[in-house]
DNA sequence: GCGTCAAGTTGTACGGTGCAACGAGGCGGG
DNA sequence: CCCGCCTCGTTGCACCGTACAACTTGACGC
């Protein structure tokens, strides 16, 4: 395999996956869609972030999170705060339920990820995980991805 | 970085790219979605085949296949056969248009793909590939991906 | 021939998304 | 001080992709 050769392989196997985890999402997880999840996620990571800075990292419409918000405030997996000095913000943070919502399904996607994960190498486990995380640092949002 | 800790983070960048993958599906080429691409490629790829396969390699329903074949018919992508000897099959097949749309989305794809995988050493992309290629290989449809 | 199975279509509903229009609140220059 | 402009967020609307269920048509075996 030339290097040619190998970013055709990439970006073709990228694309599987993309439109095959599409497919599959919510399959696992019906109480909390693929889109939930990584906001729960990103909130968890950030220790909690406005509307606007979730936007900006998905590359999603302030519209899409709205939504995504109003409903996970509805199921009571996270809570807004207004910010004190600017009224127009709210502070979004995990509830306890929300925690431990993203705990369970979090732990439950590793699983299938062992099993899936199970025969290999571990050398090859880490150069894999290295190689993911480079392709995903590179030029932060609005970047093509397989779309 | 060990065996668990490499498992939780291709986890979570198989998760980031999946979620980002979908959000930017279909801006770079707004005349063919993700699904409608895959879906032309499995076709060039098999040489044709039928509604069924292609719902079965996707693991979609065949109501939503249905509704992409109709679509892309319409659009002239693809054309239908009836098969001689069993009247319920259509055996879809890419048109000359479809086969030159796939293909110029295929080269815009590729070099958004090159551009962001310049900088990554040969052996490292060998690897990535193969990686990607094991890792979709396992179990054919029905299982987790990132869902 | 008749039951059963397979391929595909259609009705219906739902979730996620973007765009446009809008409302509410802050900020800075006349 | 007030007015215009910006930012954050919500809402109305439309669209796409998807699933499930019911149905039609055709093949196959007993």
């Amino acid at each position: 395999m030339d290097a040619g050769e190998a970013v055709e392989t990439i970006q073709r196997e990228m694309t599987v996956f993309a439109r095959r985890a599409r497919a599959s999402a919510g399959r696992l997880h019906p109480e909390l869609s693929l889109v939930s999840y990584t906001l729960l996620g990103h909130l968890e990571d950030s220790g909690g972030c406005r509307a606007t800075d979730l936007a900006a990292h998905y590359a999603l419409d302030k519209s899409t999170v709205s939504r995504q918000v109003t409903a996970l405030e509805r199921s009571g997996l996270i809570e807004r705060r207004q910010d004190r000095t600017d009224h127009r913000v709210q502070v979004l943070h995990l509830t306890d339920a929300g925690r431990s919502i993203l705990a369970q399904v979090t732990q439950s996607r590793r699983a299938a990820f062992r099993e899936r994960l199970a025969e290999w190498p571990e050398p090859d486990l880490e150069r894999f995980a290295e190689y993911l995380v480079r392709y995903n640092a590179w030029g932060g949002s609005g970047t093509p991805d397989a779309g």
